[in-house]
DNA sequence: TTTGATGCAAATGGTTTGCATCGGG
DNA sequence: CCCGATGCAAACCATTTGCATCAAA
């Protein structure tokens, strides 16, 4: 959530663009629309040179706060990041459909949300700084299989 | 989400009341509006009887697939318990508004998120069996400190 | 040359599991 | 007796960290 701004800011200064920290960004610039955990980054970068698992992590945390990606928690015991939107100014606007029969993961926009955290704010006196949804249930491709509950 | 409803059942058909699992039990009892992890159960267990860790994870699980308590995922790295609610149909219709600041749990019931889902449901053919939604911000006690972002 | 970046291996923290033992039905 | 339940320690798995080395400014 939110970063100490010091910590931030001195990363920014002495950023340095190393050949490893730019193969993981390929990596992502060729998944755009994956999901990818830290040990899916790792396979998908050595497929391409070397580079170790430690880095993969330091890197994953420096674009964070960078802002280039975005963490994501689906619950299922491992960070997954994605690119970071270009509004930057808006946290990642967007949610999950996580089909938990084939672990398919959709994206999903829904304005509706907005009017819903406004009234929550407004509710509970609690300013919101960001949030984390997700659905689990059955994609159109598996429905069937919600039969066997 | 889902579980082997054979699995399920054998649980059922073979559950015993051990003096541990009464413990477990009486340990949530006792704390109903809190948000436990297996390590609180543990502490909070301990300052009563005698318990092993592994039989607190064990009992977590068995209570978990019994319907009783409803795990919940805040994203930081520890899963949660809590008494499930006595509508069982429902998964657990209620959500969490979490202080960045001082680590507060407030509870959300909101009825425009069951609209919300509904839309989603059918805007991406998808059916939802559960969800999981948290929004992190800043509480009306803590609400000054947000000035220092 | 100085400081950040890397890689390896070891450490960590939450959770799970193997296994011998215990105890209720 | 039998089988599930327990406790301990070891195993696991994702992630972090210490440290020696490397490399760019």
């Amino acid at each position: 959530m939110k970063k100490n701004i010091s910590k931030l800011e001195s990363h920014f200064k002495h950023y340095r663009l190393t050949p490893q920290r730019r193969l993981v960004l390929e990596v992502f610039l060729e998944n755009k629309e994956k999901h990818l955990s830290a040990e899916d980054v790792y396979q998908l970068s050595r497929q391409k040179e070397e580079i170790g698992l430690a880095t993969i992590y330091r890197t994953l945390d420096l674009f964070e706060e960078l802002g280039l990606l975005t963490k994501i928690n689906f619950g299922d015991g491992r960070s997954r990041y994605e690119l970071a939107q270009d509004n930057l100014n808006e946290p990642h606007n967007h949610h999950h459909l996580i089909c938990i029969n084939c672990g398919r993961i959709l994206e999903v926009e829904e304005e509706l949300f907005h009017k819903l955290e406004e009234i929550v704010e407004r509710k509970h006196e609690f300013s919101i700084v960001d949030h984390n949804l997700q659905f689990f249930g059955y994609c159109n491709r598996c429905h069937y299989a919600s039969k066997d509950l």
